[in-house]
DNA sequence: GTGAAAGCGCTAACAA
DNA sequence: TTGTTAGCGCTTTCAC
């Protein structure tokens, strides 16, 4: 800045409100300057001026989802992405496999680069570093998990209500013996869905059949295995409710492997790329994380302004696709 | 950091040389400063830091990618981060849509946030930012697609080849009639793929059919329209060979709309989610995106280091994986 | 409308 | 082994 400002001949100070389109200097002053900036190919540094800046802001956002290469977590990325890009705001992103240890560290390398604000999912119910987030007064939304923690943002699926209309579209299809695939209950997505199917099953008057829940899955692969178990056992289940989009992935595997895949019914939850073009096509209660992102990346931005609201939850809809899975019928046990 | 040295009743250097695990201080003086920096909830300001320190590293990366949410960038950010966050190095991703504008603009904000180095994928072949890289002596390497300019470190499929093995493997069984689908040829891995089909036909003595060349798709929706009218003209093809995952999506719904999913061949070029579960399974010449992440990661971080070779291309090889669609044989004529 | 000086939080260089 | 001082590139404050 120093060589920009000899080379247009005039001070540092005056380079700086050029350069930041702050008021008070002639066109032809300007003009004078950004030509000194062409010559030399000179480029701003932000995280100087952050240094010294009244707000310190460093125009950076910390992102943290369960896996970047997640397709659910990629889509919330690509939405904050958009969001942050048209306010001149980068986006760190980060992925912690849903371990709250990596969590913790993750948050830390963000604070550790003064971003602005931060967007979270989380696996804890408790996490470690939120009170120091509240003491340094950062900004939070949690997207997709939030923490048990009365007092924060959140944009998140509707869990519950979710997995009771997956599991009440079984139902009406004629299923009682309904099989679950969820994740890890340490999670709280996992539990809300639980608490969805179980919702519906008691809602129709349908016996829990703990032997049909399965839960700690953590990817397709065990899911797989889960479910490839459950159909030679003695009273396989008729239908199964897949609670994730790997877990989903994971029981498609498992049916046609067992060449079920005609005969025992599936819906999921979060919709998963060709599922319309398998046969049958695969029934899912699809997410929106797109607008979840969008919607979580807006928050984040309005509490960076003036917004001095009280902690905002917002719940996302979901919708059942119908695409053939979720629609076979119970077969009469043989 | 001052708080810290004063609570410890130390210099400012003292606890900088504690955090930074410097040598030169007593294990009774560390202690005295990690509990100073426990009590106060202390982060240190790495932007602070790389201001002043010697070789200006601000332990950041900008990684560059067509978008954030297709399944081989998230891949590929998935395996970079992980080298870097090894390393204490955070990541700034950025989506450009395959715009040479936009990928400008994401560069410009990388270097206005001082990133160590830069992992790009590029939608032009003379990146107009790339005098600026060199002349800035910034760490660069091209991941997918690099600029056709000499004296550039990447690491890249073999497209030429593997899209040579694609359209031989439809040769082989028997196909004449081969459509291709294909990106922009302004990129420069829709003209190699391009170029390995057109090896293949040669190689086969095969003519070249310019109207089952389709060229331009940006996504699975032209795709499945450029095919679409491809299967209703006079002379439909009798096998696709779509060159790129979006378009392979689009390629499999034109089939299936067009109930021609089990009469003509189809083999895509870089891997796609569940294609082992489509009816028929769809045969692939499959990328390694998680393996291309990694050494182009690694690469950089030997150029971060003191590595002062030349530039390296590195190929990474492509599989064939036969799942069906790619062995239809041509159905006579009717 | 413009510039000089101070200082953001840190590390380099050097002195003690 | 430790502390002091200067200065990284910028923005703030305030004087002109």
């Amino acid at each position: 800045m120093k060589h920009v400002a000899a080379l247009a001949g005039v001070g540092v100070k005056t380079v700086s409100r050029v350069i930041n389109d702050e008021p008070n200097v002639t066109e032809a002053t300007a003009e004078r300057v950004w030509n000194a900036v062409r010559e030399l190919d000179y480029q701003l540094d932000l995280q100087a001026g952050s240094l010294r800046r009244a707000d310190g802001r460093t125009r950076t956002l910390g992102l943290l989802v369960g896996s970047v290469d997640n397709p659910f977590a990629s889509a919330i990325h690509r939405a904050v992405e958009d969001i942050a890009s048209a306010r001149g705001v980068a986006v760190f992103a980060s992925s912690m496999d849903d371990d709250a240890g990596r969590e913790s560290e993750a948050v830390r390398a963000f604070l550790q680069r003064r971003v602005d604000g931060l967007i979270l999912t989380t696996a804890s119910d408790h996490p470690e570093y939120l009170p120091l987030l509240r003491e340094r007064g950062l900004p939070v939304v949690y997207v997709d998990r939030e923490p048990v923690e009365p007092e924060v943002d959140s944009v998140a699926s509707d869990n519950r209500v979710g997995a009771a209309v997956a599991t009440a579209h079984l139902l009406a299809h004629g299923h009682r013996r309904i099989a679950l695939l969820t994740d890890r209950l340490d999670l709280i997505t996992a539990r809300e869905r639980r608490q969805g199917y179980l919702d519906a099953l008691a809602e129709a008057g349908v016996p829990v059949a703990e032997e049909l829940i399965v839960t700690g899955l953590r990817d397709a692969e065990g899911a797989q295995a889960a479910l490839a178990r459950l159909l030679i056992s003695d009273s396989p289940p008729t239908a199964v409710f897949s609670a994730q989009n790997l877990i989903t992935i994971g029981a498609v595997h498992a049916l046609r492997a067992a060449g079920l895949s005609r005969s025992t019914a599936l819906v999921g939850f979060d919709d998963v790329a060709l599922a319309d073009l398998m046969d049958p096509g695969v029934t899912v209660v699809a997410q929106d994380p797109q607008r979840m992102g969008t919607l979580a990346a807006e928050r984040l931005f309005a509490l960076l302004g003036d917004d001095d609201d009280a902690p905002t939850k917002t719940v996302v809809p979901v919708a059942l696709i119908p695409r053939g899975s979720g629609e076979i019928a119970p077969q009469p046990t043989s």
